[in-house]
DNA sequence: CGCCGAAATTGGATCGTTACAAAACCGGCG
DNA sequence: CGCCGGTTTTGTAACGATCCAATTTCGGCG
């Protein structure tokens, strides 16, 4: 009847508000940004002719003319794991703070998804990139950060790239608290399980912070690692464990570099008849929900993610402000949960 | 020196192109969106200039125009609990079949956070919204349902808006695959563990499948029950399983309404030193990553979330299409995952 | 009463794209 | 050579907001 049938129902516009409170539709714009320089009477007119009409501004329109979205895209590498709610959290908080709103994409593990998801978010003109977790994106964060602010976090090892800022744990940090607390219930043979991502098995910088801490704790001889060339999953860690435990004389704590990497090392101590933590000490990383299960309940390292994601904020945010201001290189503190996969060392 | 300070540097437009290879903006316009009446000649001129000045087409201004994005905001109630991993991969794989690309966002269990979040995707004018999961988005989707086409899923009781499709696991379905399960295996005295949220108690699915199959098992003298008023998690869980194992006859089996609720009961029979599935037998619902660790390892519901994304992208596909078009009520079939937390019942 | 400066309001240009109708091109045919 | 039908190409008007310079309004003051 009085709608060209084919076109979908157009909303209202700052016209038809306009014409409605009788003004201009310069006067709705000021009074829908809140300018402090319009009489109180005739925002009151523009409001209620706004509600009546159910008008909302149309985002794309105003983003193409300020040329800013006030929007970042979120790039989650492996949704299925949640260590990185955490950080999202601290992220949506902290740009809340600016009045800027994430969206989050989910590559599906799939690098040409992930392609496709970063242009969408450049065509969306979106005002900053981050990218949480390495696994099928690197290349395309490359790529990103020539274009948009970008900021990099949970990467498994370093990237240096000008004008993108990185943040990370401290995993010498987590290591060392870890190693330490093993020590300090007695534990020597202490032996490091990890996986790698596909392209470099060589920079995996917690297996350096093990290395490396062993020796300051007096423990080279004792070093012992057993490292997969695919990422660390509950598998990876389980098998791993079976070959540790099966040698001739057997660690007394494993460390695994991730909490699931410690789930396969808990299942495989069951099998094995060996009790945790009575004949066996095992620890994790990352504090994900999995690691706070009642029927689990791993010691393992908290890295802290809702204060990387402040911090991951808070670099773009600087960023989007000055675009060419040098690079940050973030490291936050983890600290140790102590739960119940840990304890004094056998005889002892 | 070439840029004026201040003004952010901006990118290659259609008209720059056009200007480079020689032609209008109208071609170019053409040959971007893969027209086929442009000749071969000019099509190569136009991508050679595009690709050398690195242009990317504006969405923003595509979308102005043609009021189309081609994008849809998905909503997920709780990210934590990745119940919905599953149901949102179906749902962008299918997506993606349309050319519509899903965009995430976290409402982070507030209802606030979840009422600007979703004013923020009208605004940027999504041509679909998706609610994964009831919990803090109820009456904003009721909402959004007036403005944009809109899919609801995982709800977990029934909602009959007008032009809002529906789509959720067979409730009734998966209950009985676990007590048909449980029956065969000589189980009678089967409790069952849920709570609720905050705003009915009244009509819980799966409590209400519960009741309903166990008097179709000729089993309505053993029905036991405890439900939380507030959502089923691992502690609800754990103090339920507690005051059920307590009882002067105990049940052999408990059901719960979800996995995040069977882990607290295995962590309460732990306590209590009720080998499972010796003693006792459990199941959970939902299929979480969480149940299939092997140190847990839980008899489970898979509610097919795959097949429910795909579903709902389909809804929400056909609905974009024509917005008026009758409400789809849609039922996934489950199916039982038998893991090691169930077995015979004690003294069979 | 006329004029001033500040505050309030407005018109029109602009953002980068698509839609549409009009114009240019092109080979062949009468 | 002029004209015809069909394919290519182009100019111009949207889309819905913001920005900015120009204009109107207004209270007070000489």
């Amino acid at each position: 009847m009085e709608k060209k049938t084919g076109k979908r129902a157009k909303g209202p516009t700052v016209r038809s508000v306009a014409e409605r409170a009788g003004v201009s539709k310069s006067l709705v714009s000021l009074v829908m940004n809140g300018s402090k320089q319009v009489s109180e009477k005739r925002r009151d007119e523009v409001l209620k002719a706004a509600r009546e009409l159910g008008y909302r501004p149309n985002a794309l329109a105003r983003s193409l003319v300020s040329g800013r979205t006030n929007t970042v895209g979120v790039v989650i590498s492996n949704v299925a794991n949640p260590w990185w709610v955490a950080l999202e959290r601290g992220l949506s908080e902290e740009l809340d703070r600016h009045g800027v709103r994430a969206l989050l994409a989910d590559p599906r593990m799939d690098p040409e998804v992930a392609d496709g998801l970063v242009e969408a978010f450049l065509e969306l003109r979106v005002d900053g990139m981050v990218f949480l977790g390495t696994q099928p994106v690197e290349e395309v964060a490359r790529n990103a950060s020539r274009v948009v602010p970008t900021v990099l976090t949970s990467f498994s090892r370093p990237i240096e790239l000008p004008n993108v800022d990185c943040v990370n744990v401290d995993d010498e940090k987590g290591i060392a608290l870890v190693l330490e607390h093993l020590c300090a219930l007695g534990h020597r043979r202490i032996a490091y399980v990890d996986g790698s991502d596909r392209l470099v098995t060589s920079d995996n910088a917690r297996l350096a912070a093990y290395l490396s801490q062993m020796e300051r704790l007096g423990l080279s001889a004792e070093i012992r690692t057993d490292i997969s060339d695919v990422p660390l999953n509950e598998d990876v860690g389980y098998d791993a464990a079976r070959r540790l435990l099966g040698a001739e004389v057997p660690p007394t704590a494993i460390v695994a570099g991730s909490d699931l990497g410690a789930l396969g090392i808990l299942a495989a101590a069951d099998d094995l008849g060996a009790r945790v933590p009575q004949d066996l000490s095992v620890t994790g990383f990352d504090n994900t929900r999995l690691s706070s299960i009642r029927h689990v309940s791993l010691t393992t390292v908290d890295p802290n993610g809702r204060e990387m994601g402040r911090l991951v904020a808070q670099c773009l945010a600087g960023r989007i402000e000055s675009p060419d201001r040098p690079r940050r290189d973030e490291l936050v503190e983890p600290s140790l949960v102590v739960r119940a996969t840990t304890g004094p060392a056998p005889g002892r």
